[in-house]
DNA sequence: ACGGGCTAGAATGTATCCACTTCATGATGC
DNA sequence: GCATCATGAAGTGGATACATTCTAGCCCGT
């Protein structure tokens, strides 16, 4: 268990991951460089590309079956997602995230994402109310965990929607985003109730009451997340001085 | 003074200005595409580069002496930036903002540049004092309205980066550039106090008042250039009518 | 033994060339 | 006369090939 904050672990099995889920995206791009992002960007996320990992062209490309030009320009469009980042000449690498990064993305989560509850709730029609439920009730029946991230992404991403303001969408995105491969390993033992009571106080329209809700959420599971991330840190130390 | 709302006018003019650009940034930059990069970047900001321009690779090849790779990786960079977008097989053109993407954009610069005054205000140290202090001082002495925008965006950046918040700082500043080119055209007449008011509240450590402060003027800003905007529009449609 | 400079290899940055999509123009049928 | 379809040019997307930069390992001196 120990061994899944550290990168390059079995780089092997990890190709053969890396190959599935670029099968599992091939159909439906058109341009080679869209696969090779969202592939790559997946692969990050579900924890197949680990932090600090570097990410060479040529390895790519050939996993793609691409030449580096497509690879590069997925990268660039990655580097400004936060998931990778370069330097000249020395190329890619996964971005790793510290206590600090955690702090601060979880406190602008909390500031943006409360101003789109705001912003949404009075905006919400009955058809947003048909297709929120709909997600809701996915969300609460699924028990797999990298399948419960995936419809709670779902679910807030469709409310936070309503406010109409793509930025607003995009900046909340690009930060769960960012925290999201966290949230594999550290896996958060938190009660699900919490998005229960969220939704009851959206169904209500009390958005105070949400964000009151939402903000104590993140606010516990980035202490969660920094204690884990603090201890894992710890261990990487202990382990550098016993190989010596 | 009407057509500077409308894209594509002089040319040969802007062609020649670009160059100057270029040429401007050549110094300091070690691969193309950082070049290319930030000259674009530039032109768009300066308004060298209008909006709805099309931007054909080769042609900005030519211009920087490179060929298309570069060009379209920088471009790819801008994307995300927010200053360009693309459209697969169709090529990048210069993103255009209407009224409602100023109100989003200075609703989240309240939000964000608020909670940045509120980091930064109790963390600022003699040295920071010091720097502003000086910055401050260039603010209000230049007169040209280029310079003006150059060195207020100095000073407000160098008091959010006080709070050590690398994505805050790059999201406000993204903001920023977005309307940085509506306010070259959109030449607001606005109070200088207003930045006076705020930075007396910076140095009494007040930051409430200068929330309040700042966030009163960037509603009166977004209010005037919306004006614009729409009378820009109302002009740009009574102009098409004519035509035919 | 240990540290510093040097050389070969690897990986990135860029240029040139080819393939495919898109769009405008004009021909053709109704 | 109008719509539709073919056809060409223009332009982007991608591949291959070359230039440039970094890096790891080796040699050498102390």
């Amino acid at each position: 268990m120990r061994d899944t904050v550290r990168p390059r672990e079995t780089k092997d099995g990890n190709r053969a991951r890396l190959t599935a889920i670029i099968e599992a995206a091939r159909e439906e791009n058109v341009t080679a460089q869209e696969l090779v992002l969202q592939s790559v960007r997946r692969a990050i996320l579900d924890g197949v590309l680990g932090p600090a990992e570097r990410l060479r062209q040529e390895e790519l490309a050939d996993v793609f079956g691409t030449s580096r030009i497509p690879v590069r320009e997925a990268l660039r469009a990655l580097e400004y997602e936060g998931l990778v980042k370069s330097e000249p000449h020395r190329g890619f690498t996964v971005t790793s995230l510290d206590a600090d990064d955690i702090e601060e993305v979880y406190d602008l989560r909390i500031l943006l994402e409360g101003h789109a509850v705001r912003l949404a709730l009075p905006l919400l029609t009955d058809d947003d109310f048909d297709e929120l439920e709909t997600l809701f009730a996915e969300m609460q029946s699924v028990t797999e965990p990298d399948q419960q991230l995936a419809t709670r992404e779902r679910f807030y991403l469709r409310l936070y929607s309503v406010t109409g303001r793509p930025r607003l969408v995009g900046l909340i995105t690009r930060l769960r985003q960012e925290v999201a491969r966290v949230l594999r390993w550290a896996t958060i033992t938190h009660s699900s109730s919490i998005h229960e009571q969220f939704y009851e106080a959206v169904r209500t329209g009390d958005a105070e009451r949400a964000v009151t809700l939402l903000a104590g959420h993140y606010r516990r599971v980035a202490v969660l997340i920094r204690r884990y991330i603090k201890e894992a840190e710890a261990r990487e130390r202990a382990d550098r001085r016993l190989r010596r």
